[in-house]
DNA sequence: TTAGTTCGTCTTGCGACTAAACAAAATTAG
DNA sequence: CTAATTTTGTTTAGTCGCAAGACGAACTAA
């Protein structure tokens, strides 16, 4: 449940409306099926409120009546469930190796869920913007087909990307300086939904506050384990924007000052010891020339080998698991979150990496009563995409609903 | 600085009303001297509105009309300021070899500021709250005495703090598991105002946002430089709490697994490699023995070394800076502030550190056109207790005014 | 059938903002 | 010196949205 910051702008009438609007949403999305008693007692706020409140989100479409029930004493409650049907938020990622769509509708429901290949590496920033953009406008086009309203598309980079929807720069897509934003923008014909560009990792924490395991945690990080490491962090319940867009930036935080050199040029980057390309190459030395070929086949491998029993394979994930956990440490130490959430490939290998990770933060943690928890992502690959839709609807639960 | 609940609290008229007192209070603040037409022009809000709301804030005395000024054509307009002067907020400051008194008006104007030894170390926390509430009690009776109401009172430790005001562990002070909010409250005998405890880190950041140097950045760090090194994070305008209230603990993060033994019994710690007391030790080896008895002095004494060109102070700080740097560029990695602020002992030393800090910080920041920036801060010693002060203030520019 | 319970609506009242007219106080123009 | 102009801040009327409480509706229990 992000909120965002009102600045100075003072608060009238609209903003008592939108603001009790959005409580009463919010509340039939955590307590469906629910009466407008029930709400009533549980926001504090007046029936007559209530009644009215929901009537006016009934005339959006945004709630709906179901048949009466509980048979309890007195007169039976008209129970209201969330309407999702009429509306979609679509989310897409990025990725170096593939593109994910997902769509969802209010209430949460995965509606779509594509996912096809792509070559970020090779393609050139118009070409793969025009991927993008046909991916996401052949998801828009199911989902208005089947009826639907879009309220916004918002698109997950593995990279650093700015306020206004530049990414500025993506090594493993080879992207500097491209207006993602804009070019999906007028791909899709500038159209009435807002289109918005996010990195990957702050898109996959969002999923995972909402839908995830650890959902409704007010502080909480994200660790992708795709070709890179980048951070999402929910802190106070908030995503983190930092000054520029780039927070979570822990793949090129030095871990090991005399650790192995990484790609980026630099010494001892946590990437560099516990990012996923690192783990294969120890752990598969045999097989070194196709790492960067097809990391998922690799990935796949390890998990066998490991299961297996084999030694230079677990050496490399106890290893990884470590200097994981020494990241992990840096983290805690920080921001003291209650849980981080490994996601990507990270979720295969988590039974060998996580016992590692957490040895290494026992001793490392400076609070007491050692909170923090280290799980894996049970949202699989399009974490992202759904997050990206995700954050469509937190501007609907912010206040922000669909006008008539 | 939220106007309206966001949370699941539903909003009514009064939060209307708060917000909108809040945000003239505040305009007031920034704008001073300022017409009721300047506030109604610069806020949006109706000047009918602006004037029941200056009544409001008048009759609270939280504002005043001056003599009319401004010769311009038409009728001259009645210029308001904001009256401090029935108003204070106290911040105490809890240090291993010294306390910190300070009172402030509404404007953030110093009323009082006192600074006494203390020896945190040796005194059983028992006798350190009785001193604590004693300091306190003086200087909520001298502004009492000059007519003052006090709205608060707040104490910064350094340590970890839970949100309930128990100081969880304080290891220069000696301290584990210290209700020092409930004690303090009990010794000023269950006062009107509220009294909180919070670490001094997170005081002294919320001060630098207000009256440093980089006053009203919405990122900013805040690393003390007392016997540890604790950082106060503010991100997006909003000071970190984390899950359980540790964050910032960034003294004992691993900067380097061959580095020296910390005094925590980890190795490597940040702490251990640019901590004030490492440094010094480092800096003065001929002086070993007396490192921990006085560290103002010692401080001084490199200052004065490093001025007279001599290399053994140099390297260490050249040392230490760059360690100091290495830790810096994971705080900009993870949350990308526009500023870090160096606070207490690293002010006199900032000379010598910020050059070696930031050279080291170019190599390892990943954010293109590197834009975070080192400064020293201009607040000195009394920065958490000057900021636990304004932290009162903070609720009070949230809407939380002091009743009639 | 009657009493009791719960739900949701209706009516009334109030608080807070907006819009527009107006009174007040100065400067500028003739 | 008077009148027009300009700007300020108040007054009046109106609207919006929430709260309180009465009330009818619908059901259970005896």
């Amino acid at each position: 449940m992000i909120t965002l910051p009102r600045g100075p702008q003072p608060a009238d009438f609209a903003d008592v409306r939108a603001t009790n609007l959005a409580v009463v949403l919010r509340y039939v999305r955590g307590h469906v099926p629910c009466s407008r008693a029930d709400i009533a007692a549980a926001t504090g706020l007046n029936k007559a409120t209530v009644s009215s409140l929901v009537a006016d989100l009934i005339d959006r479409h945004l709630l709906r009546e179901t048949g009466l029930t509980e048979n309890r004493i007195g007169r039976p409650a008209t129970m209201l469930v969330l309407d999702g049907s009429p509306y979609a938020a679509v989310g897409l990622e990025v990725n170096a190796d593939y593109l994910t769509a997902v769509a969802i509708d209010l209430g949460g429901e995965e509606i779509l869920s594509w996912r096809r290949s792509f070559d970020g590496l090779n393609a050139a920033p118009a070409q793969a913007a025009t991927a993008i953009a046909a991916l996401g406008k052949r998801a828009v086009n199911r989902v208005i087909k089947e009826g639907r309203r879009v309220l916004g598309l918002t698109i997950g980079v593995p990279g650093l990307v700015a306020a206004d929807g530049v990414v500025r720069l993506a090594p493993n897509l080879g992207w500097q300086d491209i207006d993602l934003r804009d070019r999906v923008n007028r791909a899709l014909g500038e159209p009435s939904y807002p289109v918005s560009v996010d990195n990957d990792a702050n898109l996959a924490v969002i999923a995972e506050s909402r839908y995830g395991e650890h959902a409704g945690a007010a502080n909480l990080v994200y660790l992708t384990g795709e070709v890179g490491i980048g951070a999402g962090i929910i802190s106070d319940g908030r995503l983190l924007h930092g000054a520029r867009g780039f927070p979570g930036e822990i793949g090129h935080v030095q871990i090991d000052p005399a650790g192995p050199a990484c790609g980026c040029g630099r010494v001892g980057c946590l990437e560099a010891l516990a990012g996923v390309s690192a783990l294969v190459r120890k752990a598969l030395p045999d097989s070194a020339e196709e790492v960067i070929t097809d990391l998922e086949l690799d990935v796949n491998e390890v998990v066998r080998r490991a299961k297996g029993g084999d030694k230079v394979a677990l050496d490399a994930l106890a290893e990884s698991g470590t200097a994981l956990g020494r990241g992990i440490s840096t983290i805690v130490n920080l921001l003291d979150p209650e849980v981080v959430v490994l996601g990507g490939y990270f979720v295969p290998l988590a039974g060998w990496l996580i016992p590692a990770a957490e040895e290494e933060l026992r001793t490392r943690g400076v609070a007491p009563e050692d909170g923090t928890r280290v799980t894996a992502s049970v949202l699989g690959h399009g974490a992202a995409a759904k997050g990206g839709a995700a954050t469509v609807l937190d501007q609907v639960d912010a206040g922000n609903l669909p006008k008539r």
